[in-house]
DNA sequence: CTTCATGCAAAAAATTTGCATTTTG
DNA sequence: CAAAATGCAAATTTTTTGCATGAAG
């Protein structure tokens, strides 16, 4: 079980409700784009303003509380951060699904890097295709 | 030399001034956002409008000519579709540099989606960090 | 009690749509 | 020609901003 209250003040922000509320969201289903976190906490704070999410959301992503994940053809959602995996994204129902699981040839990354004397901060493996669900609805 | 416009036709799109127009701002510089091709293309053909741009990035995607470049914190970009690549993405300067090698363990991956049942249909490498331009301006 | 966050409303930005006209194949 | 694309303006959707009030540390 996550201290998000923790996190937060780790990370140098206030603990407020409207943070702690939008991060169970995030926990709870994985990644969520800003309206579903909005929809989301507004029926356990229904005082809670768009507004509110936006800048929490960006706040928290500058913070290293929250991860961007930007998507073809959709809105970006958010993840809790956490240590590198890979993402299996549905590019029919929008799903993502992480695999704790490093697929990089790390030591051939770190030469093209040091090559380019590009100073690597971070990466994302993202993998499109069709998830399980949707390539049964198909058939069926 | 490429030639955008049997590229155009092989995808079964009709090869329109602004669609070749378009093409070749992206391919000339890599990646771009729809802002930047708009204010490129409007130099040399000043009666486009940016929803045809708007309409044309979205076909060309759908139809494979582009993809496109989800990104962590800013617009989208689109790049010319080619094969598997990965992209160096400077945080300060919003560059994309492309490596053409291919740094994932494609054995370990196909494991993985096998397992999760899950139809494979294309993947994007992002490095984030910054790039050797924008470290030599932060020192000097 | 001081700093930072919230909520609201309004503004700004980004994207999409409908339709009359023009272009492509 | 028929089908599809353009350009324009208007409508939507998405995101940001300013500021008075309220909450956190």
């Amino acid at each position: 079980m996550k201290n998000y209250m923790s996190i937060l003040k780790d990370n140098g922000l206030k603990a407020t409700f409207q943070r702690m509320h939008i991060l169970e969201v995030i926990g709870m289903y994985g990644h969520k784009d800003v309206d579903e976190i909005y929809a989301e906490v507004v029926k356990t704070h229904p005082s809670i303003s768009l507004a509110t999410v936006y800048k929490n959301i960006l706040i928290m992503s500058q913070n290293n509380v929250l991860v961007e994940v930007p998507l073809i053809g959709r809105k970006a959602k958010f993840e809790i951060k956490k240590d590198c995996h890979v993402h299996l994204i549905c590019k029919e129902c929008g799903s993502i699904e992480d695999e704790d699981i490093d697929l990089v040839d790390i030591n051939s990354l770190k030469e093209v890097l040091s090559n380019k004397n590009f100073l690597y901060s971070g990466q994302e493996l993202n993998v499109y295709g069709t998830c399980s669900n949707c390539s049964s609805i198909k058939v069926s």
